[in-house]
RNA sequence: GGCCCCUUGGUCAAGCGGUUAAGACACCGCCCUUUCACGGCGGUAACAGGGGUUCGAGUCCCCUAGGGGUCACCA
């Protein structure tokens, strides 16, 4: 059986968006299945705003999420080169060969011809599209526009009442008529291919055997599949997957918040709880298990299971699995990841103050408290930046007995504030002042750190040390009984 | 507006003519516990509506409604 090939083609016009990185995954994901290769593509025909640094960033982003490629603009390969814009002169024997049968002319037509023309037909209620007024322009017409100093665009030729077909593996057959489609341009005025065109002849000559893409792309489909009658070429498969919703069922955008995978990562997501949740958006696997290796979904992807409705982007679900697998990872693992963290931050001064044994106990008691790394800023600042007593933290510390628990803590705080020499006299106060633990370590807890919610108390009195432990008590103290 | 696609709990979703309609996240409750987490157990909650087809419909067909996409010299 001939081998599987996909490509992913982004436009380096922007970061890479949640959208884009899961038509990549999905595309890395069928390969991984079928021992396929996966193209990477860089469709850079809008001269304007495609930046080679956006290129640049998608490479990163992509490889941060941990898909491979075998081909693309940033390794080379059998079938470059990769970026559109360098494949210029590979598009115009086609332009010709289309121009020469009669499948496409040249338009002379203005933009604003053309957007008065659209808005017509829009008003009358109608498919806003291309009249064809151009179509049977003569010899003598078109060297007289071309004398006027136009500069024409190419438009291909749209057979007339046709009905066209598509066979989509995620959603079956579907079907456009041709008359309300209206001839497109292929060439623009600048001699810069247009994406229907360039795609069609690169998913060909690159050797593409499944196109797998975004649904806003299945409306362009019926243009590319005519591009490949009229070229002769033989056509490939289509899979169009489902877009990805923000909460509000709305297509993702920056009102969404993040939207850009770096801002994920940024935040302290890891890139195999990322990759597993966008596997899982739009696609679930046979079994029950959710959280899956980048080879077990390799192993278990099929088209078949890609779901034909949008997904909403569910941040507590991503938020659940990174936790799932920051708690996985060892300790040694996962100080490195605070290290790494940190060291972006304003705290990396005062995690390195830390000893071993100090760093340790900060990396355990964090691990099944944090959800993303960059809640990470949060404790750090409750550890080494003063006090402030939240208003829920201070409601607690005027319950009765509290100043007395506090004084009592205060007066025999032991010299020696080893961890497991405090939790022993933490124990051994809860049992002398006859109270429950909660009464010792909640309101113990907010004087110390303002919060209802943080790391073991032992562990942080340990980092604060003993003057520092004594000062908040002493100030929180001071608070309650203003 | 035209065309196209989609519709199972709040969310992701299983289901592919006969099920007590899975599972996961979230939520709620209980347990564990040295507070907070983590963990364990349990619970609430769904086939958009209306017509058909069929002995039987979440599953097939039609209509309606809702949502989305697309109609560029952007991709």
């Amino acid at each position: 059986m001939e081998k599987i090939k996909v490509r992913f083609a982004p436009s380096p016009t922007g970061p890479l968006h949640i959208g884009g990185a899961r038509s990549a995954l999905f595309n890395y994901l069928f390969a991984a299945n079928k021992q396929g290769e996966l193209v990477l593509r860089i469709e850079d025909t809008d001269l304007d705003r495609s930046k080679r640094e956006y290129e640049d960033e998608i490479h990163e982003s992509l490889r941060w999420l941990g898909i491979e490629w075998q081909e693309g603009a940033d390794i080379g390969g059998a079938n470059g080169p990769y970026r559109q814009t360098e494949r210029l002169d590979i598009y115009e024997g086609y332009t010709k060969q289309l121009l020469d049968s009669g499948n496409a002319y040249y338009c002379f037509c203005s933009e604003d011809e053309l957007e008065a023309e659209r808005n017509s037909l829009s008003e009358k209620g109608e498919t806003p599209r291309y009249l064809g007024k151009c179509r049977n322009l003569t010899e003598e017409e078109r060297a007289q526009r071309e004398k006027e100093g136009k500069r024409p665009t190419v438009r291909f030729r749209v057979p007339e009442n046709q009905t066209i077909l598509i066979d989509d593996l995620v959603r079956g057959q579907v079907s456009f008529e041709t008359e309300n489609m209206g001839d497109f341009i292929i060439i623009k005025s600048d001699g810069i291919p247009t994406y229907n065109f360039a795609v069609v002849i690169d998913d060909v000559l690159m050797g593409i055997t499944h196109v797998i893409r975004a649904e806003e792309h299945l409306s362009n489909t019926p243009r590319q599949l005519m591009l490949y009658e009229a070229l002769g070429f033989d056509k490939p498969f289509f899979a169009h997957i489902s877009l990805i919703l923000g909460e509000d069922r709305q297509k993702m955008s920056k009102r969404h918040g993040a939207t850009s995978l770096f801002q994920y990562r940024d935040l302290g997501y890891l890139p195999e709880a990322m990759f597993n949740f966008l596997a899982l958006l739009g696609w679930a696997p046979e079994g029950e298990n959710q959280i899956m290796t980048k080879a077990d979904l390799g192993k278990a992807f099929s088209l078949e299971r890609v779901s034909k409705s949008p997904a909403v982007f569910d941040l507590d679900k991503l938020n659940w699995l990174n936790q799932q697998y920051l708690l996985s990872k060892s300790l040694l693992d996962y100080k490195q990841l605070l290290v790494d963290f940190v060291s972006k931050s304003n705290y990396a001064a005062d995690i390195n103050k830390l000893n071993e044994q100090q760093f340790n106990n900060l990396a355990k008691s964090l691990q099944p408290r944090l959800v993303f790394l960059g809640e990470l800023d949060s404790h750090l600042q409750i550890l080494f930046e003063p006090c402030q007593i939240s208003e829920e933290a201070f409601n607690v510390l005027k319950d009765d007995g509290v100043i007395e628990v506090l004084c009592h803590i205060k007066n025999n705080l032991p010299e020696d504030l080893e961890v497991s020499i405090l939790e022993v006299f933490l124990k051994s106060t809860v049992k002398e002042l006859k109270i429950k633990a909660k009464q010792l370590y909640m309101p113990l807890r907010c004087a110390l750190s303002g919060q209802l919610h943080g790391m073991e108390l032992p562990v942080m009195i340990n980092i604060w040390g003993r003057d520092e432990t004594l000062r908040r008590l002493t100030s929180a103290l001071t608070a309650i009984q203003a």
